[in-house]
DNA sequence: CGGGGCGCTGTAAGCGCGTACAGTACGCGC
DNA sequence: GCGCGTACTGTACGCGCTTACAGCGCCCCG
């Protein structure tokens, strides 16, 4: 029956409540809370909605005082294995829950200004935040003006983060590296600023100690993430002249560069130098020799922020800091799979 | 003077209004159209909305008729490398034009539910589609409600598109293969009915035919765009005792994929194959050996196309198809660079 | 000196929806 | 029989903004 709209004017409350023979305050009660109106009134509701193909006009929902139904999104830099899958959890969790999803980037420079247009408070519920994002100054404007927010992969006094346990994923990656013979394990971390990083690195240093080797300060490295860093990095480290028989890298990328630039100084993975990365991102698998790492599901991680951004919207209470375990996967760069593997 | 709100709710036209002894329309006037209202009540009306940190809200413009200052971005699946670059793009122009960036995938199955609602026309003044995310029917009901549509890497009778100039890329490819040695250049295709690489299989052939070399139908496989499947298809093409001195694959990852298969069955590249993919995805300088392939940049792609879409919404006309150039990135998987380089 | 035009501003009517508030009808207990 | 509670439904206002329309003062021209 769905005669209406080709080209039409979208319906509207009223057109509905025409139809159904009932006032517009019954066409949005039926809509919102449906057990509050009797069962044939919603009925007849219900398919004039159908015929007119009624979708409630999501501004003037929002204006009349409700829910916007949308979050926000907004991360440092939008491009990147990790932000990819991050977001893919994110929207299919928001989608399955009938949330539309607004992203937005910082800039690079004036973290403060332009970002917050598009979390505008008017607009959205709730929004999910990279930390890197916002200094705290930002998040708590948020927070207080524009409704729940949950942070991805940092911690909070006040607010719910979801991330990984990266200290145990960090720890395991080290042990497995001190296990199969690495005596000197270097670090390959990400800014010093950066929590995500830190967390990692502390638990290298932790794990070299438990293992009863004493930590080299030198052997732990700074870049920015990323693949030249990596390599720029690594080479820093040769060019100094510091000895190691392992890498860890608290992401897949920098490890990518750095065996990179450990190809280029002429040693060889894992045989001269054994490493390991953190993330698991699609690449690690094809790369040869594949990337042995830490693997993390960012995908899983978009979809618990959402949950449990959706929880706080609901004015359910949720656990403060939620952390999703990482698994070692072990390929070729640990050196410790047998030949005939490797080269299939 | 930010004496003003702290937690305070957020200042309306009404307040600005009152502030600065003008009525309301004049403040609305004032931030929409600067040049209608005289120069000293402007700057009042600015004073006023400095002081008081007013922020239009946006549903109730919306409401009232104007624009949401909103697009949206659907695609059928939000992580990969490509698409993560255009959303970068796309979200770069947008904010830099001052909109926002709602994105939604469509639904694997049900392409036709659940996409829409995060395409509510009363969310969005126009958007951007990947051609996968939605059959013609849908994009037909997208444009007669929900505004200005701009397609990406598609091509359409009446809808401005943004894509690459696929055909002289592939070109390009095939002709660098043909110029240093192939002679039976396999084509790792995408899906049948992918238009962007029915493009690029068309020119495969085209340049083929060209240098005077019948393009060998078994040489043409269908993937579908991802590592497994250019794996599996290589598998399948030498299982079937098919022979091929080189390939070119639409795009990197299937290019990384067939490269495994390779490798896999004792074959190495470039000495035994030459490959030569399209995208110059993120990872295909890292790899070893590093893949040749068509350089292209979707951040580019996500720029014209915000850029083309917010010509449409001001009422600009456009140019129907907008064709973004590609540049061949020789690196070691064709095969024509010397030892030397490769190496290091 | 009067009328028309222009430049600017104010008045007020919604945009589509949610929701307090005010019914209406019915069933029950007294 | 009346009064009251329950289960619904309707009336009407306002969310914050844009935008016709009208109004005001001014200058210019006749």
């Amino acid at each position: 029956m769905a005669l209406a709209s080709k080209t039409r004017t979208p319906a509207t409350v009223n057109d509905v409540a025409r139809l159904a023979g009932v006032s517009t305050a019954t066409v949005s009660r039926a809509v919102n809370s449906p057990d509050i109106v009797a069962p044939d009134t919603r009925a007849r509701v219900f398919d004039a909605i159908d015929q007119l193909e009624y979708r409630p006009n999501t501004a003037a929902r929002r204006l009349a005082g409700s829910r916007t139904y949308t979050i926000g999104l907004t991360a440092p830099e939008l491009s990147g294995p990790f932000f990819s899958e991050l977001l893919a959890g994110v929207e299919e969790g928001a989608r399955a829950s009938g949330f539309h999803l607004l992203v937005a980037a910082t800039e690079p420079d004036t973290v403060a200004t332009a970002s917050l247009p598009s979390m505008d408070p008017t607009f959205i519920d709730g929004s999910i935040v990279l930390p890197e994002a916002m200094d705290s100054a930002l998040i708590d404007r948020l927070t207080s003006s524009g409704g729940p927010t949950v942070l991805v992969e940092a911690s909070h006094r006040r607010l719910p983060t979801v991330g990984y346990d990266g200290a145990s994923g960090a720890s395991a990656a080290v042990r497995h590296l001190v296990d199969h013979g690495a005596r000197r394990v270097a670090c390959l971390a990400g800014p010093g600023d950066a929590e995500v990083s830190r967390t990692r690195e502390i638990a290298w240093a932790d794990t070299l100690r438990a293992a009863g080797l004493e930590p080299d300060p030198r052997l732990l490295v700074r870049g920015t993430w990323s693949e030249v860093d990596g390599m720029r990095v690594v080479g820093e480290l040769l060019a100094a002249g510091v000895e190691f028989d392992a890498l860890f890298a608290v992401n897949d990328e920098s490890a990518i560069g750095a065996m990179r630039g450990l190809e280029r100084a002429g040693l060889r993975v894992p045989d001269d130098v054994r490493v390991c990365g953190f993330d698991d991102i699609p690449i690690a698998s094809w790369m040869r020799p594949a990337l042995t790492t830490v693997a993390a599901r960012p995908r899983d991680l978009g979809r618990a922020a959402v949950g449990i951004l959706i929880a706080r919207m609901a004015g359910r209470s949720t656990p403060l800091a939620t952390r999703l375990p990482t698994s070692l996967v072990i390929r070729s760069t640990c050196g410790c799979v047998q030949e005939e593997e490797r080269a299939s």
